[in-house]
Formats: C-alpha cells, structure tokens, sequence
DNA sequence: TATGAATGAGCATTCATTCAT
DNA sequence: GATGAATGAATGCTCATTCAT
C-alpha cells in the first residue's frame, strides 16, 4: 500500500496481476487474489477494469507492446541483417528469461479461448510477427523472393525460441544441460535456418 | 453407464477427463463435468482417485508412458540412424496433433505447479528423453562422443518441436503459413541438426 | 434443523422462501438468506433447485395450484350457481388473508418479467381462471351466451378482489373503515355483478 | 447533461428514477443506473437525497401529490355528484395507464416495508382519499349519512380500480378480454356501487 | 462398489455509501 | 455544487471434498 500511491493503483493492479499469472497460472488467479497482493479492496480493481476478462486482455496487450518496442530496436541497429536476425533470437530468449511475466502473459493467448476483445489484439501480434517477418527476408532476398517464404522460416524460429524459453521457465531443460550452451547453440540454429537453405523435404 | 462396465469405470473416469481437459483446460474441468460425462456420480471418481490432482497426475504420467512406447518402436526400426530421428521428430508432431489430449496433459506437468506426487512422474519423462538422446548419439557416434552433446541437441530439437506442435495446436501459426510445408521443414531441420554440425558460436 | 429432517429439505426451503418472500419482497431475499431461514447451506439449496428463479418459479407454480384446488372444491359444491360465486369470491379473500406466502407468491408472477420457464405457468393460471369464468357463465346462461360476456365480468371480479386483499395485506385500509364490512360488502358486489345486469356503458 | 442544468439537477434525478423503477421495477434500479441515467455522478446524487430510500421516499410522496391535484380538478367539476364519481374512476384509470410510473411508485408505498420517514407520507395519501369520500358522500347525502358509509363504498371502489389498472400493466389481463369494454365496465360499476344500494349481506 | 446428500470455501461481480478534494 | 476514488458487505453460484448408507 506504500509504494502503491506512488506509481498509481492501476498499474499495481497490472504488476500484481502479471506476478501471480506467472507464478499459479491464469485460471487460478482470482480478483480476491491480485486485491490482497496490491493491498487493496476486490471492488477497487473494478475501477480501473470493467472484468477479469479485460484485465487479462491489458496484460497480454502490454505484453506484445512491450516486445514490439524490442523489435523496433532491434530493427534499426545498424548492423548486417544476419545479425540482426542473430539480435533478434537472443533477445527473445533473454526477454522470455528476464521477464517470464510478459513472456507467460503473451502466451495466454489463444485466439479460441480469449473471446471478448480479440480485434486489437490481433493486430499487435501480427505487427510484431511480420516485422520480424521482413527482418528474415532481409538476409536473403534472392531466396526470399516470396514474403511466405521467409514466413515459415520465421514460424520456425518462433516454434524453436519459443520451446526453449518455455522449457527453461517450466524448469524441464534437462538438469544434466549446461543452460548458457542451450541457448547458444538455439540462437546459432536460427542463424543457419536464415543463412543456408535446408536440404529441403 | 453401459458399455462402461466392460473397460472399467477408472478407465472410463481418464478417459473423459482427458478429452475434457483437452476441450476446456484443466482448471476448468470440474469432478462434476467428469462425472456427467461418464455417466458416474462424482463421489464415485473418488472410488479411484484420492482427490482430482491425483487424477491429473494419473492423466500426466499415463501421456509419457504412452509417447514412451512410441518411442521404443521407432527405436527399433530397422532403417540408419538418422532415418530414425527422422521417423521420431514426424510421430511426435504426428502425436500431438493426432493425440491433443495425451499432448496438452503432457505440458501440463510442470515441476513447479504439480506440488503432490511427483517424484515418479520425473523418472518417466527422463525414459523417452534417454531413450531419444541414445537414437541421437547414434547418429554420429563421433561427434557426440560425450553423452551431453548429444542431449543439447536433443534438447534443442524437442523445443523446436514442442514449439511446433503447441503453435498448431494453439491455432497461433499464421493463417499465411501452409501447415504442411511448415511440418516438413520442421522435420528437416531436426534432421539438419543431428547430422550436420553447425556453424558453431 | 432439527424438524427439518422429517418433513424434508426441499419443502422446508420452499415454506422459508414462501414467508421471506412475504415479509420482504422476492427481491430482497436471499439465497443465504433462506438458507440461514433453513438452517441448511447455501450450496444445499442448489442441491433442489438448479438456480433461484427456479425456486421462485416452483413458489409461483404452487401457488396457483393450491389455488386451482380451492376452485375445483367450489365448483362440485351442492348449492345454486350465484351461491358458488358468492363462495369463489369469499374463499378468495380469506385464501389471500390466510395464506398470505400463497396470495403474494402468486402476484408475483408478472408475464414480462418471468423470462425463463413460463409456459406451464401460463397453463396453470389459465386453468383457474377458465374454470371460475364456467361459474360466472353458469349463472345466467341467456347473458353469458358468450364465453367473452362472462369473461369481462369475471375479470372484473378478479381485479375487485385482488384489490380488496391487497389493499388489506399491505396495510393500506383505511383504519377507519370496519375490515369486516368491507370485505362482505365486496363480496356482495361481485354477486351483483353476476346477478344483475350493469347499467351499460 | 445541457438541458439538464435548466430544470435542475434535483428534478432530473427524481425523473430518471421515477423510469428506471417503472421499467426495471425499484430494487433492481441501482444508483449508478439513476447517475448514470441523469448523466451526473453518483456521488452527486447524495447531495440531494441522503439515501437511496429517501429518494424513493420522494418519489411516492410526489406521486400522491400529483393525484391529489388531479382529485382536487375534478372536485370542482360543474357537474352532478354521481358524474364526478364517474369522472374520478375513469380519471383514475387514465392517469394509472398513462402515467404508470406515477401509479407503481405510489403502490410501492407499504406502511410495512417503507419505514424511515412515512410519517407525512400518510397524511398525504389520507387527503386524497379523504376528498374522493367527501366526492362519494355528496352523490347521496341520506345513504352516506355517517362518513364511515362513504369510506366502505370508497374502499371497494378504489379496490376494484386498482386491481383493473395493475391487472392491466402487469399484463395480466386475459387477452381474450376487450380492453375497452373491461375498463368501460369498471367505471359504470363504480357509477353503481354509488348509485344503487347493494342488496346487502 | 457405488451413491446422494451435504457443506465450507471460494468465485466474479454489484451495491449503497463515504470522504477528501 | 460536484466528483472520483475507495470500500465492506452482499449477491447468485460452483467447487472439491466428505460421509453415512
């Protein structure tokens, strides 16, 4: 409640929202639970949300803002697309490590079973997919004449990254794994996705 | 309630709550909604189940003791070794595709978030992933001369395909990608990773 | 609690609803209010009764029954046809001051404002008036050739009666009117206005 | 909130409620549904009204108020005693149709249930009836010698009405029934009730 | 082996009201 | 005169679980 005042109920409603979603999971998260974490009364938090629903949806808004903002940076460094591609996957793994509430928070969603407000959301997952989309198709435009080309490779890398990210939060990377040559070894593979062609299927 | 004598009212419980589980997610899943699906009174699944997390570890451990025997058949096919890497990447996209409900109650096991029984449940997830690292350093006995190599290869080509297989199930893979050719090359690349060493880091 | 048991659950929550509904308005009550009424929990409640508005449309439903019961033992009694009226319209009366929990729990029924399970109670209030409106037709077949003729007159019998009682229930006789006299007072006018022919518009 | 500002915040208020109640009935009318209605704050409707039952309060009172104006205006109609009865009954109808919010807000005054501040609320809906006895006493000065006499006839006479006008805008009148004619008869029954001396108990 | 009855704790949400500004 | 922020208590309802039979 003391540090509360100063950076604003709603955001504390938000911080608090996305540390228990982490930690228990989003089903599990109750209004009851986020009002006791802030410190404040349950009917407080239906003064900045109209319900739970659309609480939920600010998160995972936020959270693809949040990762947009990443790739724009990333976008304009000045460096050759391969590395830039290199930036981009480890990056995304680091965003996933550091903040695993807006990584877990991103991930909640699921276009069937998020009904209400979907529309706006949409578009920011897409605005994030297909600039990164253009970052691969950057590195070889020969081969990535078509833009659907240098779109499944991007769902690869997104599936790749995303496992390993995944994997290392739900604590099921083999303990036997040295974590830093995982990761290594994942950024490298999304490098050889983008630079040399697979020997096709 | 008729033809469910003869499987056993305990497998009739599992089965129901699978599919549910699948359909709803798990904490949305009621002993209730299970109960009316078998056609049982819901004191009846505490016949064979002490409380409902006993029955979702149940659930858990039957998932990876089944992709366990898949796992031994593709083991012992008689073709090379990395036609076998080959054949266990496709059935594991194959199985959680044909299989959601083994495959989402798979993912639901998180060390974490599964507090009671957990100690077996940790030994069976380790069987598959010895077993996938041995048909790995089969490869190229060379290379993964320790058996760690081999492992974080393994473990690189289980994220890329665990990303995979939840993306499609998730409905989040772009509706521009076409799935096939998103699968296959997924596949080629498992099999780009064993058999060829990358560019290093 | 204690004699709860004998008369059973369902019946008890139902008289408790019935005198809460009565003291209070059906608005203002409760679930845990009948509950704490019964003695019994909340849940319990719904043990009986998939949700309140069925619980209160069970109430209605009753109501019209027991309604329907007086009416049909009116109608087989032994004396002239004007005399049954006059026994209708003095049950009616003492009925709602007797049974107060019955009289409101059937006002409550308002068409547009019971959304969910209508239909049979349609049929039940019909049943009672349809029978009521026979006993007025009956009393001079040549005026009330038509069904229509007699189902004015009935309906205003209803309305007078109605009034008589509600205006008692709720208190808002004039204190210094007699009850008694005014009560037969009206019911001598609901005879006269069977028995002899209106002035006319 | 323009046009708002003329007739006063009070007024607009006491209007919106008044709506709300006849379109939702009054427990269901919430003050953020009045504020909201009126297009102010919530908080600003407290400075007008200490509670929500005193609003209420108001309203009712407001509501006998208006009738007693309308019986005042026909009073002191040039006409004969018995045509002023006949005026009061057909007026009150009207004014029970046209205005139901004016109608359910006077009946929602229940000595019982309204118990803050009722005091005066007596006294206003006594003057009413009080002028509408004198109305019925002057039709026959021999019969209604004692006042009491007027005030039984009176008693049965605003009875009747009311169960026509709330039979009517429950919507329960049978819809085999002209509405016209029910209401036609009910007047000319009033007429009679005044007129003729029933036959007696 | 199977069940129906019962319950306490919890859920999302709404309410009338207060108070500092 | 007017409001926004805040809250405690209440609402209908669902849940996992227990227990006597």
């Amino acid at each position: 409640m003391s540090d509360t005042n100063e950076t604003g109920l709603r955001t504390a409603i938000l911080d608090a929202a996305r540390h228990l979603i982490t930690r228990e999971g989003h089903r599990d998260v109750s209004m009851r639970m986020i009002a006791r974490a802030v410190g404040c009364s349950v009917s407080s938090i239906y003064l900045y949300f109209p319900n739970k629903d659309s609480l939920i949806h600010t998160l995972i808004y936020e959270g693809f803002e949040r990762w947009y903002e990443e790739t724009l940076v990333i976008s304009r460094l000045p460096v050759t697309p391969l590395e830039r591609v290199e930036a981009l996957s480890r990056r995304y793994i680091e965003f996933g490590l550091e903040h695993p509430e807006w990584y877990e928070v991103m991930y909640l969603f699921r276009p069937e079973r998020v009904a209400r407000y979907p529309k706006e959301l949409y578009r920011r997952t897409r605005r994030s997919l297909d600039l990164a989309t253009r970052l691969v198709a950057e590195c070889d435009p020969e081969r990535f004449r078509s833009e659907d080309d240098a779109r499944v490779v991007l769902g690869l890398i997104w599936s790749l990254l995303n496992g390993v990210v995944s994997t290392i939060l739900a604590g099921r990377l083999d303990s036997r794994i040295d974590r830093e040559e995982y990761i290594e070894a994942a950024i490298a593979h999304t490098v050889e996705m983008v630079g040399r062609r697979v020997a096709a299927a």
